[in-house]
DNA sequence: TGACTTAATTGGAACGTTCCAATTATTGTC
DNA sequence: GACAATAATTGGAACGTTCCAATTAAGTCA
């Protein structure tokens, strides 16, 4: 099996000195002296040292683990994907590790990857919670004093810190859009009822709906599965709702994705035959044909903020709850399509 | 900041013990009365005794760590996200967590990474390599003793087992299908020849050409980024060849949407225009319109098979490489069109 | 009751590193 | 050379858990 590990005493003898010595080089200490430091160092490079954290981490408090556990939903849906990538980037830069953990939005397994992550020693937690998640979940971790950040959804009632997008004001911002591109039959697609994001952004949808002086009617509300083939086969139900939606506001961009896709199936054309917009702005909306109108939220720039978020309390040493609601940005592109002109109404009439 | 932590010295206090009988319980010994399990098991309960994975590593075998290092190159490509989620199934199963870190194709970072995941004492890792990665960046690892098994890109050189899909076969299986359908003129798109999975996707497409009794036409080989993005911009070129193509295979099912994307910006439909089949079958293959024709690789599959592979030579304490070729299939759908009857090719004469 | 066997529990040391008070070494001044 | 101050290094114990040999407890038999 494994060579055995190289240790500070196997250094301290190799260089004559003592362990503590090599422990004060290891902590980059000022009380070295420059030689002694050299010596020790070169010592550790011939003989191939590799600390070994779990032995610091006993002697150290939690917050030294190196730590961050990152816990996701989804991690097939890109824009969690983009989130975890954008945790990553900071967290590496600040010399910590991420255990990354997917629920496939199961509660029983996100139990069990906390409880495993928590006696690992995790220095804190950034999760975007499996749908259902309660702040009963949170509590043992804020007890026992580990900073928790709480991403894309909120936990309500948990005394933990949160980083979410303005659900509200953007899609109230899609609506109104459509609305003056002359839509005056908006559907709402995709996303299930059981999330603070869904009714956010369904908020969002009526307050718009009602500013823009339309009609308020449930039948353009149409749940489904919040991805792709969620979107796809949504289409359907959308088209042969009476007084046909003739744009509609998704609940995010794999939903929008898959909007068009089924658009394409019966032979429409996305933004030409029916106006779609998205919410979040992956990195394809650019690129998708049509290019996608959506809300942007920049996913990996979220997760930047949540690793930063948790950063600061880890090294506050104390986890006061704070909530950053992440502003959001329309962004017009092809999707939604042109005006709808009044001589174009003549014509249908 | 956090409470005192919870040990195994409180637990035995508390349950009128000693601590090692307290460890015998931790450790599920069967030394251990059936009563005093039952006692101890409450105490854990009623405190919170939260396990110190730290402190145990330090008295058993990194093997014991139960912590894996997993290395992607780009998890904002839905198949290495995809083969996570296989890989964190199988690992979180076995009691294990994961430590996923993304490369974005950054040795520098990769090494970075790797390092870190060393010092908290992985008992093994699974990596995709980043692009220009040689046997000399897992030395250390394999010179240790620690298991790792490489995935997708293979490392020529590095004593380490690998679980890769058959690229050869799978483009050429690709390139046979659209030349039953009667193209003469079929493009490889995508991808840059500084990686092994490239020159074999490469290798299995001149394989076909030659089979079928094509002429082998170095023009019709665009190389360019293995992304969504890449594949729509590869499309003008591809449509600028003399003689041009009609169809394509593409390196994998990114590029694959990225061409559909691209030939629908120049008002061409993919399948019926031109031919798509693209490599992996990720999730989105399906319920693309058109429907992705590809080579299924499966990249869930693929990494569970990784972690089995790798908890096999954990759980062996020997790491004798061993190399997996996953066999890959043909998913027919819509994008490769159908059959160029005779009487098409006359009407375009 | 004593001897023997098996079951159950225990105490001490080990693991690799850190931290802190104690010790030693060096430098500067008289 | 003696003394004081500062710089540098050190030894021992702590951290939480495991492991193993030693000890104790329980059961059976003569």
């Amino acid at each position: 099996m494994s060579k055995r590990r190289v240790t500070v005493i196997d250094i301290a003898r190799a260089a004559g000195v003592s362990k503590s010595t090599v422990s004060l080089v290891l902590q980059g200490s000022s009380l070295v002296n420059d030689g002694t430091r050299a010596k020790v160092s070169a010592v550790m490079r011939e003989l191939g040292y590799v600390y070994n954290r779990g032995a610091a981490n006993l002697r150290q408090s939690a917050s030294k683990s190196k730590i961050i556990g990152v816990v996701v939903n989804d991690l097939t849906n890109g824009f969690f994907a983009e989130l975890a990538v954008g945790v990553d980037m900071v967290v590496q830069s600040a010399g910590f590790v991420q255990f990354l953990s997917n629920t496939s939005e199961s509660l029983d397994r996100q139990r069990e990857v906390i409880a495993s992550m928590r006696e690992h020693g995790i220095s804190g937690l950034i999760m975007s919670p499996a749908r259902g998640t309660e702040a009963a979940d949170l509590k043992p971790l804020v007890g026992a004093g580990i900073p928790v950040v709480v991403a894309v959804r909120n936990v309500s009632g948990a005394k933990a810190s949160s980083v979410v997008s303005d659900n509200r004001e953007g899609i109230s911002a899609g609506v109104k859009h459509l609305a003056s591109l002359g839509h005056r039959r908006i559907a709402f697609v995709g996303g299930f009822s059981d999330t603070a994001v869904f009714d956010e952004r369904l908020a969002g949808y009526q307050d718009a709906v009602e500013a823009c002086g339309l009609a308020l009617d449930q039948e353009l509300i149409v749940s489904g599965p919040p991805s792709r083939a969620g979107g796809a086969e949504a289409v359907p139900r959308v088209l042969s709702i009476a007084g046909a939606p003739t744009a509609a506001v998704c609940f995010n961009d794999a939903v929008a994705f898959g909007v068009c896709d089924g658009l394409r199936a019966r032979g429409l054309e996305p933004a030409r035959d029916f106006a779609v917009v998205g919410f979040d702005d992956v990195i394809e909306a650019k690129t998708a044909v049509p290019a996608l109108t959506t809300i942007s939220v920049d996913p990996q720039g979220m997760g930047r903020r949540a690793a930063q978020l948790l950063l600061k309390q880890i090294n506050a040493g104390k986890a006061e709850p704070e909530a950053i609601v992440s502003s959001v940005r329309l962004v017009v592109r092809e999707s939604c399509g042109r005006p709808v002109h009044d001589t174009i109404g003549r014509k249908e009439a």
